[in-house]
DNA sequence: CCTTGACCCTCCAGTGACTGGAAGGCTTAT
DNA sequence: ATAAGCCTTCCAGTCACTGGAGGGTCAAGG
């Protein structure tokens, strides 16, 4: 299969799977032509990165998970941190857009948005809080 | 006074200082030895910038912000809209950070996490859901 | 057989917002 | 005189791609 199959297959752009086989994630042989010819299981692991990415893994985390992945005796306790180390990530990300909303909210909603100059945002970027 | 101090009282790392005037965001003058030389005007200028970074504006905001700011006959509307702009992007991203936490803590909930090879989150990756 | 268009290839550069480090100059105190 | 601690510039690296240039390959239609 093609690179452009296995981008509409796994969803990924042709050139997120080249860059993935750059660094190594996934390594399609080759045919005459040059051209990458990708197998069942490389297609597997490009949707497996896919969702991986999508919930937010990093590249280092989700490598470690397919080397996991393929691991067949590996003890599910090694998953189970880096999902943990993750969502702890994951939550302190959110508590600080958290924070952020609650203040930017807060000045918008004091800011009267007319055609006058006084604007409560401003002032309190201005301000050493 | 020279950059150091500047980095003190504005909270920015000295690096960051100078990358904001390589990008035209503050233009500090120079003493005869070469060194940066900020007036109070450089000062409050790198707070207000800290503050806004803080609250999570792109720097191109903060450009716009810093102008807004200093234009002394802007209409109050023109900071709200980009405010209420970045508003909308945190919610989203926040958004999209608590479907990741409800989905990964659903995973981690469901993997054992003990010495056995089964793991729901691996499971759940290698899934075309 | 030739052309067209849709693929594919590699390589280089850019993104955002810094951050680290090398190599060297200046200042202040001992 | 020298050491510590500032300051300077410039270059490279981060993360995970993305865009584009320049060129090769393949299948279908005329």
């Amino acid at each position: 299969m093609n690179i452009g199959d296995v981008a509409a297959r796994s969803g990924l752009p042709p050139k997120t799977i080249r860059y993935y086989e750059e660094i190594g994630l996934v390594t399609p042989a080759r045919g005459a032509n040059g051209y990458r010819t990708f197998r069942d299981a490389d297609v597997h692991k490009l949707a497996f990165l896919g969702r991986a990415r999508a919930l937010g893994f990093s590249i280092e985390d989700c490598r470690a998970l397919l080397h996991l992945w393929e691991d067949q005796s590996r003890a599910s306790a090694e998953v189970k941190e880096i999902a943990q180390h993750h969502l702890g990530e994951i939550e302190r990300k959110i508590a600080g857009l958290q924070e952020m909303r609650a203040t930017l909210s807060d000045l918008v909603r004091s800011c009267a948005g007319d055609d006058r100059p006084d604007c409560p945002i401003l002032e309190s970027l201005a301000q050493p809080k």
